[in-house]
DNA sequence: AGTTTCATCACCCAATCATGTGATATTACC
DNA sequence: GGTAATATCACATGATTGGGTGATGAAACT
């Protein structure tokens, strides 16, 4: 990545829209781009208070987005910009690294997260790879968002109702909604097998009826 | 990142066990480490058969592990070592870059996911930040597994089907287990009334039973 | 003033579910 | 050979649920 200060309009350059309140670093990053091949900052801003008309008006291909800002935080403006435009790649730019708004970030649609004392070269870097259909993002980001999946440990520690092959599949019938009919159909067994076995079932998960199951099933990954 | 032939034995050195089927590759990487200052290779095994054995003995602080490999694979290895040795962090090297096993490595615990084109210095980049509570992964990866996330615009989707307040409130309680009995008692009102909300909660989404509601509800929804 | 939406309640009937108390056959293990 | 776990089935009883139909009042919007 070389930072190049004679910059031709090429058809494919990235067009960029910054939200940042800093109106220091909002240079700097106008700079940055202004100078690079390839990276065109289309629009700058120091929050979100118009982003719908901003984003719909001036069609980004990247957003770089700014969490804590006066007036309309970057979180709002994400939301609404995945709403409006969601082929919109945005990729957060901020100081907190709290797992909180990392992932109501990820979960809101940003592709990407990074910190701002990234340095310009990995910036543009990212940019490009966020342009590219990738999700930058530093690795301690990425271990935060591992940890929001559901990991096989869980899954270990909740199987530990001992549910017998049988039982597990008569349960997993149960989630998807069907009848103690439609089960003894499906397993070919009588209805009172069904029952029989249900009967077990609910005795091994603590609960009474068919909707606690299915909810702890859910919750606890059994299924 | 230097590569440095003069190795010293310091005691910071991370400790890494590679499984790798490959002859050659194998060999690339003991070389690769050996002459890398801060990296020390205390095993290089062709398959996962000894894998319980085997890391119980060297107590490795990072593992770079195959996925292909002959008779016991690297997804069956991972999950070994994570029930044996949690601490580990394993990082997959690999070519496969399908969801499925992204997705099966993630939540058997790997931390990092690396395809075998990574370049030497970016390999050594990535096994200290495994090292350092990181998860290197190349941002296609991370864009892989962010999908797997639930995000706001599945929310937003799902939303549609426009209950009332009071309808989501009702629903609510009968995720958690409440019977139309507990509910009508909860909320102050007949049992009746609750049956009413409920048979439009059913209309709404398309269900005919307690069971798809919540399995419904849980899945795409509030809860 | 009329219409729509929402929350409330009532009654009925058939289907389904929860629970209890059995029994039988198979497999596996000591 | 005896025991335990599993899967299968039966019968009975009462509670709960699902669907239909309809009514009332309040709020909101036209």
């Amino acid at each position: 990545m070389t930072l190049n200060f004679i910059k031709p309009m090429t058809q494919t350059s990235i067009k960029i829209v910054v939200y940042e309140d800093n109106p220091d670093l909002r240079e700097s990053l106008s700079v940055l781009l202004a100078g690079s091949i390839g990276f065109e900052l289309i629009g700058a801003f120091v929050n979100c208070e118009q982003v719908a008309k901003q984003i719909v008006e001036l069609k980004p291909d990247v957003v770089l987005m700014d969490i804590d800002m006066p007036v309309a935080n970057g979180l709002k403006g994400l939301k609404i910009i995945k709403q409006l435009a969601p082929q919109v790649n945005v990729v957060m730019f901020t100081v907190f690294e709290d797992n909180e708004n990392i992932f109501e970030a990820i979960c809101s649609g940003a592709v990407g997260y990074l910190l701002k004392r990234t340095p310009p070269v990995k910036l543009l870097e990212a940019i490009q790879e966020a342009n590219n259909g990738g999700a930058p993002m530093t690795s301690s980001i990425a271990r935060k968002v591992l940890q929001m999946l559901p990991t096989q440990q869980k899954v270990t520690e909740n199987n530990d109702y001992k549910l017998t092959e049988r039982e597990s599949e008569i349960l997993n019938l149960l989630v998807k909604g069907n009848s103690y009919k439609m089960i003894a159909d499906k397993c070919s067994i009588s209805i009172d097998t069904v029952r029989s076995h249900i009967k077990k079932i609910y005795d091994k998960l603590h609960v009474h009826s068919q909707t606690e199951a299915v909810a702890k099933a859910i919750h606890e990954r059994i299924v």
